[in-house]
DNA sequence: ATAATGTCTCTAGTAGCTATAGGTTCAAGG
DNA sequence: CCTTGAACCTATAGCTACTAGAGACATTAT
């Protein structure tokens, strides 16, 4: 049995984050000690590293959600998760191309030498200037 | 003279997002016609223009609202711009080095061929089990 | 003049936590 | 057995950066 501290620091999820969970039903009210404090199982501790893993590769709550209800029935089609797991990969590439954009950017804008006051600054020109946009608007 | 529906559309920030920067001190409040409703000018424009830009590179409000504060005063260094610039380049280029091992991650459990029921779904086996994390905890 | 669209304020909701206050329980040392 | 200090409890409020809704008023086009 572990105290909530210990599932903290195997998992890695904050304390306040693990009652959160609780709270809206994303993981279930775990026993209690006799003096009220919470005591976890294995189960426990696997379904939390479970959403961890989830959250960790940025998939929403929602998502998670889901897949732990797919996954307390085993014997339903799988092509659910993989649905779920394709569609966040794409919002994934497309994160990346943004920041990539974004990147070459910054490294313009931050590296360019100025004569040393604002008035002059590249950065703050920049971020004024529309013809510097590479998406439109 | 700008009404808040044109400068939305010409600078692509949402209306109600532009109430909630004037109220939070982000932009100036702006003149108000007979009817009370906001009238913009071209400095509002630009001011706006240059936050969403701000925004769109990711930066947070705060080192927005610092970088407009210094170039309210076009005599002093360049060099807290660059700093914030360069404090970002760095965060930026972390966020994509995480998202691309997510990205070899989802790639590779949303490939895989299952079965066909969640019971042998290597998705959610892949969120499951620890040995494949990439990251320690 | 009237209808359609735009705008106003105010409040509450969103995601996903994080922090604080004030009290209780647990485990270890004496 | 008693004490002490860390860990735990609940409840509430706060965070970032918006977004949505209600109900009333303004502007514009016909």
């Amino acid at each position: 049995m572990l105290s909530i501290g210990e599932l903290s620091k195997r998992t890695g999820v904050k304390i306040p984050t693990i009652r959160y969970y609780e709270q809206m039903g994303l993981i279930e009210a775990p026993e209690r000690s006799r003096g009220n404090q919470r005591r976890y199982t294995k189960q426990g501790l696997e379904r939390l590293s479970f959403i961890r893993h989830g959250r960790e590769l940025g998939l929403a709550i929602e998502d998670i959600r889901e897949l732990i209800s797919l996954s307390n029935h085993p014997e339903s089609p799988c092509d659910d998760a993989h649905q779920i797991a394709k569609r966040h990969l794409i919002s994934v590439q497309t994160r990346i191309k943004k920041l990539k954009r974004l990147e070459k950017e910054l490294k313009r804008i931050s590296t360019i030498s100025d004569p040393g006051h604002i008035g002059e600054c590249n950065v703050i020109k920049s971020l004024a200037n529309h013809k510097f946009c590479e998406t439109e608007h």
